[in-house]
DNA sequence: TTAGATGCAAAGTGTTTGCAGCCTG
DNA sequence: CAGGCTGCAAACACTTTGCATCTAA
């Protein structure tokens, strides 16, 4: 907890619970909630917890460059506590969000190109290896 | 308005004005516009289009394949008549909406990998050459 | 003490759905 | 003439907003 409160010291913003708790709870679930399953979870340990402040929250914390919003399949935005540059792949099997991390030329040539480009988002969608196999199984 | 009638009947779809229309706009209108684009524009001609159209046309189109949808920014969809493996980039200054065209290696390599890729999207967001030649005149 | 955060409810945006009537094949 | 498409309105899902109250600094 003690870090969090640091993160939010060194940039000068107020430290309330609420926001320590929308933090660790993004640190701890790694796999890409959504501000609706952030809400849901926490408000069981704090009922009077509203919708505003998590969006609100959520939206400080991106701005702050300490969570990144993914919008890969719906159009709901999935929040990832992991900022560094990588990448997304859906399984529309079993929902499962999972992180690509790659060294692409490509990339390279983009970030060297005409565009300045801020921000990179390569989106992935199909059918997970764990999926794949149980499809094996039976059949496709 | 010979070859949208080719598409449809190709795929034993039932050839009506609306879906033509649809296509048509698509076709012409390579900047990837969005449902309610799509609606305003041809609502103009023939007043009594429905938004349920314009959606229920759009979606049959892009599981026959003929369109694509793009999510890049905000909770909106974009279509593009153009359903070969591109990807976009998105200027946050004028709004546009650039397609860019690749081949590269990491794609390659995930496309044989584990999972089973069945979509890309490459998203990059940032200033496009033109508004960065805009803004090298003044200041940043 | 006070700027700014929270909580609540209502509004906003984009998309989907249910259903009656119409039209293509 | 039958299945499927269209148009309308209402419902939906997610997010944002307005405002009164509360609280960290």
């Amino acid at each position: 907890m003690e870090r969090y409160i640091m993160l939010l010291k060194d940039r000068g913003l107020k430290v309330t619970s609420q926001r320590l708790e929308i933090m660790r709870f993004l640190d701890e679930h790694r796999d890409h909630p959504t501000a609706e399953s952030i809400f849901k979870a926490l408000k069981k340990e704090n009922p009077s917890l509203s919708r505003a402040t998590v969006y609100n929250t959520i939206e400080l914390l991106r701005e702050q460059g300490l969570i990144m919003a993914v919008r890969i399949l719906g159009p709901e935005l999935h929040y990832d506590f992991n900022s560094t540059l990588h990448h997304h792949f859906y399984c529309r099997k079993c929902g499962t969000i999972i992180d690509i991390n790659i060294k692409c030329p490509f990339l390279d040539n983009m970030l060297k190109g005409e565009h300045k480009i801020e921000e990179v988002h390569g989106n992935f969608i199909g059918v997970c290896k764990g999926c794949r196999a149980k499809e094996g199984k039976r059949a496709e």
